[in-house]
DNA sequence: ACGTCAATTAAGCATTTGCTTAAATATTAC
DNA sequence: GTAATATTTAAGCAAATGCTTAATTGACGT
């Protein structure tokens, strides 16, 4: 099998810390590249390649605005995600009941 | 920056689907190598490979008995994940709401 | 038309990834 | 002890990733 290309999975997609960072700064609003590539360490290159990754699996559309590219949260397919991982919050809350019986016993 | 290693980064752990495969087998319970590595199309050592990341990021936990080597579910690690998505799931629920909204003026 | 600004695309590169086969390590069975 | 079983470690490799700099595209101002 082999693992799925960044650019067409989202747990590829979100598995690099750049790419997360942007989509949380993406949740203050649609924002031009500029503004958005700002307070990272990196060249405007690399984050233009981030967000094409972005944008190929969905979580982010573009617009164009004279010169200028805003892009906005889609995070419609990070539900993907969250699915998944829901499988595994019972086992944590198995983990707090357990806890939970074992207090009760205690007192 | 760049992109954390797959065995000190749990986002970039499950980024594999393999590795989620072998998570989601897990869940049924502690498991020798053997039997967990059966339904995969894929060598021994890649598997032993896909545990040991998985062990380094805490997400799994390993029991020597006799020859075998059981491992068995921590999915603690994966509330780092739950929580991140959580930051996103009010998106859908705005975009719920509003369709709410629409679907109430429409009726 | 020309230069500038916003952003992407292209080309190249070091590193990491996920796999493979072959060899090593333990543990049990005979 | 020797052989078989369960699993890991080592070595090597093709492909993907994340970056860089240089070149390109497109829109705006003068």
């Amino acid at each position: 099998m082999g693992r799925l290309p960044a650019n067409t999975d989202v747990f590829a997609a979100i598995a690099d810390p750049t790419r997360r960072s942007l989509l949380d700064r993406l949740r203050e609003g649609e924002q031009p590249v500029k503004e958005l590539a700002a307070p990272f360490d990196m060249s405007m290159p690399a984050i233009s390649q981030h967000l094409s990754v972005l944008c190929e699996v969905g979580l982010v559309i573009q617009r164009r605005v004279g010169r200028q590219r805003f892009y906005r949260l889609n995070p419609e397919p990070l539900k993907q995600v969250a699915d998944w991982v829901a499988y595994y919050e019972c086992f944590w809350q198995d983990k707090l009941a357990s806890l939970g019986d074992y207090l009760e016993e205690e007192s």
